[in-house]
DNA sequence: CCTTTAAACTCGTCACGCGAGCATATTGTA
DNA sequence: TACAATATGCTCGCGTGACGAGTTTAAAGG
């Protein structure tokens, strides 16, 4: 509710700086044209954004045509950077991102059932090399259900309970990964322009986020987009959440597992990616296993168009594999579970583009978001 | 992505329409004061607002304290209005609502199973009846699925694949009943001010919407917030939107008549009011229907808890007698169905407060907030 | 009747975007 | 090689809207 000159004065150059992040090697006249600008605002807003070091100007492809050249715009060599910190089942790794969202590369640590206790001051000490005047915001994405800054819980770490704001003390985003591997689809893949999209992440369970005009909805406190925890299941098989019937029970290795009549498999995970092996290598009861989980994926994927009614779906993780090896199945189940009127019409179901990749650039642009506002160039 | 100088210049004094429609009554001194306005700002934007005859100033009521007084922010007498098309399954009535929100008085005609054909052209007439330079918009509640601007299905009008965009050439904004009330929920009732609400209104089957920072999360289409139609219930109950066990067949007068052992009733609306009321009365059949639909509706609750994590539910329609008379069963259910760390710190669950204003107040919102732009300052 | 208080009004200043006109860099053609 | 065509950047005067300091106004208190 601020509208005092300082914020007005600031719009402008903020969306040119919004415009040359979302859209990494876009020219000057492309972006002045894009936010309505005359030539002579654009260099006014270019000289203030290079005063304050947030952006510079390099010298544009030839693009053949007549003309004045123009400029692409570039990330300032002083500007702004974020920390990402991507945690998986198995590693965590500490990197950079600039402005238009790339990422630096960076050593992959193991993590291997190390307690959080044993990680965290090293991810710390990592965070603290990468301190400096560049350096502006934190972006954590793990693999485990997010209230505010607190894991709640990280069933494949075995965490619990663990408070990441003890990181480090600038602005911090902690999100789920598989809600910012959607967050990721929707600005940087498979989902980028569309207006509302739904991405699932299936790993262990299944989770995601729903996208609005390129804004997660993750509710009060970030833990939304739980959607494994949705009881479209058997109500009488528990769920390690402490519901029942969870959705999340249907559509990973534990499930394939069930379907061949095996015994719960300890990695899940890695269970699924053999069982998808075998169904690609022809082993019938393999694929009759992957079309079963693929089904209640799609059965899922169905009723939540019902619910939020998205432009388009993106999967990852295992999701991607399943539309490989049992893409009719899931896309059946899908048009069964919709409400009829939608079925001739369905959203397209695609799937990720990012891959494993997701997660980080998805905290990258989270933490992004918090420095391009208009605190940020008065700073 | 416009950020022309017209649009930046109306911000100001769009802030401050934005301010005198979302709290009716307030002081010129105190908007100015949540918009971080010095006062010759405000005098400033006064004075355009007034000239532009969208709103005046009225003495304000006495304090007792000392000092000048301040003129309270009203809709001016030659503003802009919106109209308000509010279709139940009995009735509908068409009335405008000025700058504040506040609904004028207006008939309500009985509908009692007319077709669209006989009824819209009705509509259309009241509406044309209310035309002229201060209507600017036009804003529809009605009991059923809408995709953009048709209504997809009302089962209880036996509507289908209706285009609503008949009924006015004005801007139109079309939604569904219950959305439509968590809308209103958010902005004028037990949801205000709160940053993620959930609404759920139960008549036939549940409906509602999720709201996020006054903002409707609707999906592409506005068809989202089909709640009812999340497989929550029994997968062999075929449901008439063509999908399978649908939430909606859980918690409203049809699975109240399962409970006690009737046929599906001809107008489940009716029924359950019926049963409620027996309930109330010590009917212990009637009694335990309700406890068993309640359950079945906080168990919805507590799984779209875990999906979109909300600081607060609101329950309409029969959701307020569901509380009243099987609150403990309800509240149990919720408890019982979200994630076991959440049970220690559930949001509020609590009943609607605009009752069956609800639809149209939300449709007159929807419709304001289509005038409320930079457009209609320009205009 | 004067003081205190809170808020409205007045006016000079400043920042930002606009638009017009000019300068510049590239391609295409004579 | 010179010049036209084209696209873009740069400069400058203008208008708008918010700020802030100072002044005025309308109430309550003594």
């Amino acid at each position: 509710m601020d509208h005092r000159a300082e914020t007005l004065r600031a719009q402008g150059a903020l969306a040119m700086l919004r415009c040359a992040h979302r859209t990494p090697g876009i020219t000057r006249a492309e972006a002045a044209a894009r936010l309505g600008l005359s030539s002579g605002s654009a260099a006014g807003i270019m000289g203030r954004l290079r005063a304050a070091r947030l952006l510079a100007e390099a010298p544009a492809p030839q693009t053949g045509g007549r003309g004045r050249p123009t400029a692409v715009l570039v990330p300032h060599p002083d500007g702004p950077l974020v920390a990402v910190v991507d945690i998986t089942h198995a590693t965590w790794t500490v990197t950079t991102a600039a402005i238009g969202g790339a990422l630096a590369a960076a050593p992959v640590h193991r993590l291997l059932g190390q307690p959080a206790s044993a990680v965290l001051p090293l991810v710390r000490e990592a965070l603290a090399a990468l301190h400096g005047p560049r350096l502006r915001a934190v972006g954590v994405a793990i693999p485990g259900t997010v209230h505010g800054r607190t894991l709640i819980e990280a069933t494949n770490l075995r965490w619990r309970g663990v408070d990441l704001g003890v990181l480090t003390s600038l602005p911090l985003a902690v999100g789920n990964d598989a809600s910012l591997a959607g967050v990721a689809e929707a600005l940087r893949g498979a989902a980028q322009g569309v207006g509302v999209a739904l991405h699932l992440t299936v790993e262990v369970g299944v989770g995601g986020v729903l996208i609005v005009d390129g804004r997660p909805v993750l509710g009060a406190a970030g833990a939304g987009g739980e959607f494994g925890h949705l009881p479209f299941g058997d109500p009488s098989r528990r769920c390690p959440c402490g519901a029942g019937g969870c959705w999340d029970l249907e559509v990973d290795g534990r499930a394939m597992a069930r379907h061949l009549g095996r015994r719960a498999p300890a990695d899940p995970r890695a269970f699924a990616e053999r069982t998808i092996a075998a169904a690609r290598d022809g082993d019938p009861a393999a694929a009759a296993a992957c079309r079963a989980v693929a089904a209640a994926l799609g059965r899922g994927v169905g009723a939540l168009i019902n619910a939020v009614d998205p432009a388009v779906v993106t999967l990852g993780g295992l999701g991607v594999d399943l539309l490989d090896v049992a893409g009719p199945a899931l896309h059946a189940a899908t048009a069964e579970g919709v409400m009829a009127w939608r079925r001739d019409a369905l959203p397209p179901v695609v799937p990720a583009a990012l891959g494993s990749q997701g997660p980080a650039i998805g905290a990258a642009e989270t933490a992004m978001a918090l420095v391009l506002t208009e605190a940020a160039l008065t700073a």
